[in-house]
DNA sequence: TATGCTTATTTATAATTATTATTAACTTGT
DNA sequence: ACAAGTTAATAATAATTATAAATAAGCATA
């Protein structure tokens, strides 16, 4: 699937926003970087394009892609809130050692995914979050070993 | 289970800290109470017992215990940090109109529960989060629209 | 049991950081 | 050109962390 700039157009109106020149940059900087990124971060990437962006402009925008559900938001540690252009079903793995963030494919393990409704309580959403240690770190961790 | 100083004592010292007045009764007050604290709460709840606590010693108390895992830190919405001195499985639920926040119990639902490896990567922990609309405001709404 | 010494812990203060509020300037469509 | 919505610059707020001084606890020695 393409994510061109046409479609992300379309995204923002059918919100009913206006497809502003940031609001267009911004979306499709969160639907093609897989990374994850701070408001900050974006901040610094979209500086490039647009040089007179300010931070107001991309919290604004990220927070109201994020209450229209077009990204969603992540909170996964202290200080540090992300936002995430992918909506298709899937979790995330943070790693314990190096802070690295991945995503990790829904595999069936996950039945809340169709769940409407728990206790009388009406669910519109599940996210499921992993913490441990990454590939790259038990690779580093066992390559340490060898030299103990 | 009686959760007395006794065992709030074993559990950290077992965790290599040693059991000041200040960390027993922050424990004592995590495992007492169920409304996942943040902490300016734990703050103001431990100044009632210890007036010259300092809101430092919270925070390196409950980050220290975080990283023990002795609580889980919860990461639930912006600027919002809690913690959870209850290490069973189960669940989190947050309300999107009213903000509140309630356990779910673990239903058999997910998976994830003993998985220990996706991907090449190590799992320790996971956490499942729902948000949704919690069953008082469901009936708040319900009652608002007889009247419409 | 008391005394000093050492280390860990707590406290008070200041600094940092992420985010939000405010308001003026700028765009865009009619 | 006008009106409405959007952006940008600045200031304000709030959560958290850093720093360093004060306190408390542990322990050996007398």
């Amino acid at each position: 699937m393409i994510t061109n700039i046409e479609h992300i157009k379309k995204t923002i109106e059918e919100h009913g926003l206006k497809p502003t020149h940031q609001r267009l940059k911004i979306l499709e900087y969160l639907k093609e970087d897989i990374s994850h990124p701070t408001a900050d971060q974006i901040y610094s990437e979209m500086r490039k394009e647009i040089p007179t962006i300010s931070k107001t402009t991309v919290y604004n925008t990220v927070n109201m892609f994020a209450e229209k559900g077009i990204v969603n938001a992540l909170f996964l540690s202290k200080n540090e809130l992300r936002y995430d252009g992918d909506l298709s079903f899937h979790h995330h793995f943070v790693c314990e050692e190096c802070g690295s963030l991945n995503d990790i494919q829904d595999d069936e393990n996950c039945k809340y995914r169709d769940v409407k409704m728990i206790d009388g309580n009406q669910i519109n959403d599940v996210s499921v979050y992993f913490t441990g240690i990454c590939k790259k770190c038990l690779a580093k961790k066992r390559k340490g070993d060898e030299y103990e």
